[in-house]
RNA sequence: GGCGAGUUAGCCAAGUGGUAAGGCAGAGGUCUGCAAAACCUCCACCGCGGGUUCGAGUCCCGCACUCGCCUCCA
């Protein structure tokens, strides 16, 4: 298996990729923020996250996944004060949508997918910490952390403290703070807002310390990988790593990594704030297929370089998705065990290695199939090499997920006709084969007529 | 203003020193009772200007433009 090599944040360099436990990685993916839909520009993130994730199984690791849910926050507070109902209530149906749209575009299942309001425990030690080692101080009821504790602060970032534009954009309830780069570690309470009674007093955490307190939970004080958006880096990761090091001492995560943006068809950051995003489900009601959106969002571009989207491009995905399933069918493969053939899946796994290039990987399959489609034309390929391309389909598949199979027939109806059509065509009734093929059509089975005789498939 | 990323065909894009992958769209052709699919052929002076080199999309310098981040946006 090739080596893996990843982009580190951290670093700036494509490194190669070793866990702390060998076999075993560990890896937390910043999560949505439940206050509305999640937008397709977070699913690009998101499926960046299960090409890594898939990546590493197929590399034969063992993978634990943490994907958490911010289901407070102040948004979240915002808009349920404004229905007059408690957060939780509020969250739910958006978190409901989340797990749905997932499963729409067969994003692989987190090992565990905890939820901030359900770790306030973990939170309020980790503060009482950092409280010990002199990292925080309190400001009416509020605690912050003093970030000239931590002398690492920005490296992540590559952003000098002493730069950082101040005031622009500071909270009117932070205006207590000693230096207005400090963050908030823990909130005091406000009237009407879901609060947590605690031994720092009522309040609710800071977004920041959620990912901290919950991935140390699941994962341990160190471990491999965390992701997130770009936009993630400041000041969110810069301050997971301020609060986690801070607290234990040890290093927090070992490769940093990053998704580009998605961006509209003008080039710009898709965002609620700007209004220029579509939904899972805005793109489901317009009659766009599952399969073309997983595909444009997991193929569209390099992870690292801005995904320019538009419908062109779901339309796009949808041709190239169709052509690999037509693939599938056309191998007419036996259902014999084989492996991929070595050159093929040496291409596919060197690209994906290669700091998740899946682009590249795509391109070799692509003409990897024209080539093979080709050898089709020309008749008789032996059933072991259509069943060893078959093997390479589905292996591509692993991380792609893209393709129904053509499973056995098993309709008796259906064979009777399909044979009855024969029948037909062979007799020059060729106003009943008509009527047959249309009749299947309308049972979502489509016929077409090879040399080699009538294939069938199935219309998704 | 600081830091960073980018500019490759109609569209989406890969390619980090040796005369430009792939997908989509388009044009022509082959096959075919029809349809569908497939196959073949065609379609790029790599943002601009210098430089290094036998040779540059690929390295260096400059310029233009785009985008992101700079306290709670994936």
């Amino acid at each position: 298996m090739t080596a893996l090599r990843l982009h580190n944040t951290a670093s700036g360099r494509v490194e190669e990729f070793t866990p702390l436990e060998p076999g075993h990685v560990r890896m937390y993916t910043c999560g949505p923020t439940v206050h509305d839909y999640s937008h397709i520009g977070n699913f690009r993130t998101i499926l960046f996250e299960d090409l890594l994730h898939r990546l590493l199984e197929t590399q034969g690791y063992k993978v634990t996944h943490v994907r958490n849910l911010t289901d407070v926050e102040d948004r979240i507070i915002r808009k349920s004060q404004e229905q007059g109902v408690d957060i939780d209530v509020y969250t739910a149906e958006y978190i409901e949508a989340f797990f749905e749209d997932l499963a729409t575009l067969r994003v692989r299942p987190a090992g565990v997918y905890p939820r901030a309001t359900g770790h306030i425990t973990e939170m309020v030690a980790l503060i009482q910490r950092l409280a010990a080692g002199g990292h925080t101080y309190e400001v009416e009821g509020s605690h912050y952390f003093r970030i000239a504790t931590f002398p690492k602060y920005g490296a992540l970032a590559r952003l000098d403290p002493t730069k950082l534009k101040t005031g622009a954009r500071v909270d009117v309830d932070e205006y207590g703070k000693d230096d207005p780069r400090d963050f908030a570690l823990w909130k005091a309470r406000k009237p009407g807002e879901h609060f947590w009674d605690t031994p720092l007093g009522a309040g609710r955490p800071g977004w920041h310390i959620e990912c901290s307190a919950m991935s140390m939970r699941y994962l341990g004080e160190t471990f491999d990988i965390h992701t997130g958006g770009v936009d993630l880096i400041f000041p969110h990761h810069e301050d997971e790593i301020a609060q986690s090091e801070a607290a234990t001492g040890k290093p927090f995560v070992r490769y940093w990594l990053h998704a580009a943006h998605l961006t509209d068809a003008t080039g710009e950051k898709m965002s609620k704030r700007l209004k220029n995003f579509a939904t899972v489900r805005d793109l489901l009601a317009e009659g766009v297929a599952p399969r073309a959106i997983r595909y444009a969002l997991l193929t569209g571009a390099h992870y690292r370089k801005p995904l320019h989207f538009s419908s062109e491009m779901l339309v796009g995905a949808d041709s190239s998705v169709r052509r690999l399933n037509e693939f599938a069918v056309r191998l007419q493969a036996p259902a014999d065990p084989a492996d991929p053939p070595a050159d093929i899946r040496q291409r596919w796994d060197d690209a994906l290695a290669d700091n998740l290039n899946i682009e590249e990987a795509v391109g070799e399959l692509f003409t990897w199939i024209r080539t093979f489609n080709t050898r089709l034309e020309t008749g008789g390929v032996p059933p072991a090499e259509r069943a060893s391309a078959m093997a390479m389909l589905r292996y591509a598949d692993q991380i792609l997920d893209v393709i129904d199979f053509p499973g056995a027939l098993d309709d008796a109806e259906v064979i009777r006709l399909i044979e009855e059509r024969r029948a037909a065509r062979a007799a020059g009734d060729f106003a009943r084969s008509d009527e047959i093929r249309e009749l299947l059509r309308q049972r979502g089975i489509q016929l077409d007529d090879t040399k080699d005789g009538t294939r069938w498939k199935r219309i998704t």
